[in-house]
DNA sequence: GCAAAATACTAAACATGTTTACTAACTGAA
DNA sequence: TTCAGTTAGTAAACATGTTTAGTATTTTGC
């Protein structure tokens, strides 16, 4: 099949390139994740949790890339595995503030080894320029007005 | 919330990082496919189809980036809107050979357009050089054994 | 040639993604 | 004060993601 001078081979497109290396990285820590019955999801969740402490959904939705409507559904489990937990804030009640839990905390804490080893092993063989270089050139793609 | 030295800022982790700098760049490209009643999976599929021909469903997963299972829905449904055509190859009975319709390369080429002053915009902004170079650091990631 | 292993795909179940619509609560201008 | 507009979150519907299991076919080791 003949290239379309217009067209860009879908190998050097950008949405599925992106695409690519993020399966690539996620391939190990799903496995991690499966061991211990956790979605990608959640994990991301837990993390935002433990770095920012109390939060609102509307907070956790922006830095775990999550639209509200699938974080209703996941914090409504997570909360009845005892991993998180809610309440209403007392300014504003439209809002929602979340928390970790101990319980999710140890979660976290016990698997964040397997998830530094990955990155590492990834930085080996990558290069740590090349991997920061990687995370700045992202970082300006994550700003562009479109 | 201190950040625990052993800890990467989520802002600063990679499998978030290429969330977030897909979700900027397929935003523009989810309006686009909207109006036209497509999901970001069968653009993909298309563009594959039309790049390379007729070629077996596998071969679609590794290419656009979906699993089987949800290739095979996926596949069932454009099928049936009359975007791609199914036949069982004949020397494998196992593989499936599917090509894009005219009426689906007709959808394709009619965007391709809109597609391509979508990334030019990005490329604006961010410059060619860099792109390129975000680019080849992608391939390289994905060439990384995990 | 034949049984065991591998391959290509489908089925089903459950979780999440995505859109639209909705409720409740807050804000701001007249 | 009031009410139109905005914001935070939930509900529901449908599509896709992900895992496990299953079928049909082909390949491989012997």
């Amino acid at each position: 099949m003949t290239q379309d001078s217009q067209t860009k081979s879908t190998s050097r497109a950008l949405p599925i390139a992106l695409l690519r290396a993020r399966e690539t990285v996620m391939a190990p820590i799903r496995d991690m994740l499966q061991d211990i019955h956790l979605t990608e999801q959640k994990w991301r969740i837990l993390r935002v949790l433990h770095e920012m402490g109390e939060v609102e959904q509307s907070t956790i939705s922006k830095e775990a890339c999550l639209l509200l409507p699938s974080l209703t559904r996941i914090l409504r489990t997570m909360e009845a595995d005892g991993q998180i937990a809610r309440r209403q804030d007392t300014d504003d009640k439209r809002r929602t503030k979340v928390k970790i839990t101990d319980a999710g905390r140890q979660i976290l804490e016990a698997n964040l080894g397997t998830s530094l080893a990955i990155y590492s092993t990834i930085e080996e063989q990558m290069g740590q320029d090349k991997l920061d270089q990687l995370l700045d050139l992202l970082e300006e793609l994550q700003a562009v007005k479109v």
